[in-house]
DNA sequence: TGTACATCAGTGAACGCGCGTTCACTGATGTAC
DNA sequence: TGTACATCAGTGAACGCGCGTTCACTGATGTAC
């Protein structure tokens, strides 16, 4: 052991610019999108020198990377909490997955609306992207099945199906992120809208 | 009048090459993606020197411009053909529109996309892809009240339900076109899944 | 405990690549007389 | 009909800007003895 008194400063100090960096990059990137921001504003905006980006990302695709990292890794640690309904026929099953998702969304806005960006450049980013939404796709998939047990009329073949619901999921996702918090319903009004359209609209003509 | 056999060669050739670099733009947009598009790969795909690409446009966002303005005035050449039903609580009626906008975007593939990534990058195409879709949202906001009228329950205030449809339809048509004609349903398909998950999303807990 | 040296996080000016944009030039088309 | 000149579409090499990336340097932290 060494006499020092706390061997370890560099490691924090490193640490600590590696997450004011991470910081930095989703306020730049809320601001001005992905594709526009430039390392020099990334570093700027953390209080650091431009050489500094370096010494931890190779470049900002890989910050991008990391901060997918840290977010997947915190919505696998949400994942685990208390199960939940898979009856897609019940209103309360299908609200509590919508509403899964549009927190899961609202709470990494900056790093969804990223790499939506880098999806559009990048046939990587891309498969990240689609990659991100598969759980979604199996999990409704597996759904879809109790609608028709319970004697919904799903709109067309079940994988189409599930495919029209993410998107429009998703799609009603992205607008209602883009619009800014002060332009935009709240996000329970949403969440009901949108729980009960998808509802009625995979259940078909039938009392739900 | 001068004595030349055909005054006008001159144009002629201009609008020859300017009608060239938008199909060769077309091409490249399908191919490389709007933002990956450089400047030199359209002029090599039109066959011409670089500069001239110059004596036509100011750069790559006004030839998107161009292409636009060529999309929507042969969107609205053909949006003056038959009427149709507004009745939205009516399959018919919502898959006569639905099937609308598939055409119209199946047709424009490379220009819609183009423009899906130019809005990433620039609030001016970003207004203009909205306002691309305003004509969508207004016609279907007067077509939802038909839905209250015939004793259907709107999943929630009219004017997010018109979002969200859109927003359903926009999205879904999204990965539909991204998917490339060979990995996806075929489009009557895709339309009437759409139609019938729309309608009775709209329409709510009773029988259409 | 002290001294000498090694290592490392961070700095910021400078370098250089990629690509948009320009411009002097060419050959053909149009005009004047 | 012919000649001399003007204009214009198109060319492609060269220029230069923006920005990612490097690297010699600094001061602090860690290690050896």
């Amino acid at each position: 052991m060494p006499r020092t008194a706390q061997a370890g400063v560099r490691q924090a100090r490193a640490a600590e610019t590696e997450a004011a960096l991470k910081e930095a990059a989703k306020r730049v990137f809320d601001r001005a999108g992905y594709l526009n921001a430039k390392i020099t504003d990334i570093t700027a905006e953390a209080g650091r020198a431009a050489g500094s980006f370096y010494s931890h990302f190779d470049g900002k695709e890989q910050l991008l990377e990391a901060l997918l990292a840290d977010m997947i890794s915190e919505g696998h640690r949400r994942a685990t909490l208390p199960g939940h309904s898979p009856d897609f026929s019940k209103l309360d099953a299908v609200r509590y997955h919508v509403a899964g998702y549009w927190n899961f969304v609202a709470e990494n806005r900056p790093v969804i609306l990223a790499l939506n960006q880098a999806a559009m450049v990048s046939d990587h980013f891309a498969r990240r992207q689609r990659e991100l939404l598969e759980p979604q796709y199996r999990e409704l998939a597996g759904h879809l099945a109790y609608v028709t047990a319970a004697g919904g009329q799903l709109p067309g073949d079940p994988a189409v199906v599930a495919d029209a619901v993410v998107a429009a999921m998703a799609g009603y996702a992205f607008v209602w992120l883009q619009a800014g918090p002060d332009q935009r319903p709240p996000a329970d009004q949403a969440v009901d809208m949108l729980a009960a359209f998808i509802l009625h609209g995979i259940m078909g003509p039938l009392p739900g």
